[in-house]
DNA sequence: CCTGGTGTCTGAACCGAGTAAGCGGGCCTC
DNA sequence: GAGGCCCGCTTACTCGGTTCAGACACCAGG
């Protein structure tokens, strides 16, 4: 099956390749009339412009790109990532674009995506995700002058815009609430340390903490796996003095976390309390269902989209806070039975 | 910053641009001396070619397409489709090559995206997934002759390759099992009816039991989404004479049917077994972990992105079945307590 | 009637690669 | 020593768009 060009709309419609160009991209210099015309027949014909041509010739490729860097098997349960692109991808099928997904398997290489991204001209633009602190990617994209959205903390995206929320808030709320609860003993299963996000919400954590003169409020770190939230717990619990709260910064090691607590005999909610950062189906479905820190994941995705576009066209984009994620209290919390 | 291009290289190892264009692509017509020369200089100056420029000239422009549609509530949770990606690219990446993502919201959209990918040149082939008995996408793709290979079984990939395995064999083990544990009562929380993997699976499951002599073998169809998986799960439960042992089509419903049996007051393993298709790392973590149907789905994406490649180079590729999903017994499965 | 401006369209250059055709020069053969 | 051939490289054209300079028509103003 052979597809159609320019050059077949502009014989097909008595006119000149440039003609047919302005026509499709409603810029000025043809008549409305002919413009309907050419449009007609471009129509007619099923016509796409073949996107390399257009991209060779200047215009944009009309493709960003979007790398993970995480183990694929803690990527594959993890619902976050697949939230947020389906909300990329709402609002870059909007606008016309693709996206080009790349996992790598470690940071190096993932830069080495960028930089061939780059220089094959791929892409018009990337978004940024797991962003640590100082991290190379950001003055790479910097130097290379590859329009870029980070997806996390502004203050380690250098000049580039970023999209995320208040953590620090969210942990604020969270944390607060466990000690209105009457929990005195709180503790936290933290994601990956060199994460941004993770740093802020750590000293969020301990911040607060101190604000409510909650005993030694310890974070474990953890790779975000299943199975290091649940050895983290299985630490945390069988101390001698064990903490009556957990936090959990993702879904999936908090269901961990539940399970180790029904293994040695602990009681959900009764003798521990459990909260997960960022919900999921999976927290709805359990039994007790998970207390849960609770964001519109897909609208991040589709608000990041959204400024990289404007960062491809040129406009200059601002930072954008959303809103920050809000807890969901469910049947994992509860008020401390003081014995 | 600007990108080199094999004008740049041509000059600087003082050649002609097609000699530079011979010997990146290992071409014959140059000499192994200056094709070491204008390999240093390309190397030198980190030049990658103009994957536009390259398309356009009648090279391949190294991307393959995926389309996804399912809602995105049930897609972020089920490890599947991130697993799957994650192999698909493994394989794709190691032949330089990269993946076009796009989520449909309707099958009407993923088959135009099939179209436009093909119109647009973005594509050297697609791969398809979640097909149905009499999918449109079959015939399009083969009409446009756009290299594809379907991620399902090959009855219903027309003259397309498929990649799959025996899901029929594994259902027969999964209810074997359950028979020689003395369960005679066994239901299935099956997938979305009308894809054609969900067929073969009710038909195995239906003629296994018959074959066995199990009772009423019921199969009641869901979304695969958690909420239906548990409400199935509760339909079955509340009967007067209810099952002993269920098959779900995925981990999500599992857990969900796993919860409402805990909400109903049944004991797993002691009253009910249940067994999940596609094992994950949250089927281990949960107490009693779960009796799965294990396979390794990476490896489904590896050999599909395989056969692809292969046929967007030309190669005739025949379908290919892989080693189907095996038992891996665990807690959630035990012989039945006879009363 | 001439000039200037505007609107519409054409022609051709260009993007950066791939590739067929052509062309010297050295080597082998008779 | 002439003819033929192959090797090594260049030249020029191609892909399918975008874009700019210019041609032409038409209209208003002086």
């Amino acid at each position: 099956m052979k597809r159609p060009t320019i050059a077949d709309i502009a014989r097909e419609a008595g006119v000149s390749k440039g003609a047919v160009s302005y026509a499709l991209n409603g810029q000025p210099g043809v008549s409305s009339a002919t413009r309907e015309r050419i449009l007609a027949v471009a129509d007619r014909l099923n016509f796409h412009a073949d996107s390399n041509a257009r991209a060779l010739a200047g215009a944009k490729a009309r493709v960003v790109g979007l790398t993970l860097q995480r183990p694929p098997s803690t990527l594959g349960i993890e619902p976050f990532f697949m939230e947020l692109i389906s909300g990329v991808e709402l609002e870059l099928s909007r606008q016309s674009y693709a996206l080009l997904l790349q996992m790598a398997p470690s940071r190096d290489e993932e830069l080495a995506f960028y930089r061939r991204w780059f220089s094959e001209g791929r892409v018009d633009g990337v978004l940024v995700c797991d962003v640590r602190t100082g991290d190379p990617r950001i003055a790479v994209l910097e130097e290379l002058g590859l329009p870029a959205v980070v997806i996390g903390p502004p203050d380690v995206s250098g000049r580039l815009p970023s999209a995320w929320s208040d953590d620090a808030q969210s942990m604020v709320e969270a944390v607060e609430y466990l000690a209105a609860l009457g929990h005195r003993r709180v503790a936290r299963v933290g994601g990956i340390p060199e994460l941004a996000h993770t740093a802020i919400r750590t000293r969020a954590f301990t911040e607060v903490s101190a604000r409510l003169g909650l005993a030694e409020a310890v974070t474990v770190p953890t790779d975000y796996s299943g199975e290091s939230g649940a050895r983290a717990t299985r630490r945390l619990l069988t101390q001698p003095t064990r903490p009556t709260a957990i936090v959990y910064d993702n879904d999936v090691m908090a269901v961990a976390g539940l399970t180790v607590a029904h293994e040695l005999g602990i009681a959900v909610p009764a003798e521990l309390s459990i909260i997960a950062w960022d919900d999921s189906p999976i927290c709805r479905l359990l039994h007790p269902s998970l207390t849960a820190l609770t964001r519109d994941i897909g609208a991040y995705g589709v608000h990041a989209a959204r400024m990289l576009l404007a960062a491809v066209a040129g406009t200059p984009v601002a930072s954008d806070h959303g809103t920050p994620a809000h807890l969901t209290p469910r049947g994992s919390t509860a008020r401390l039975q003081t014995p």
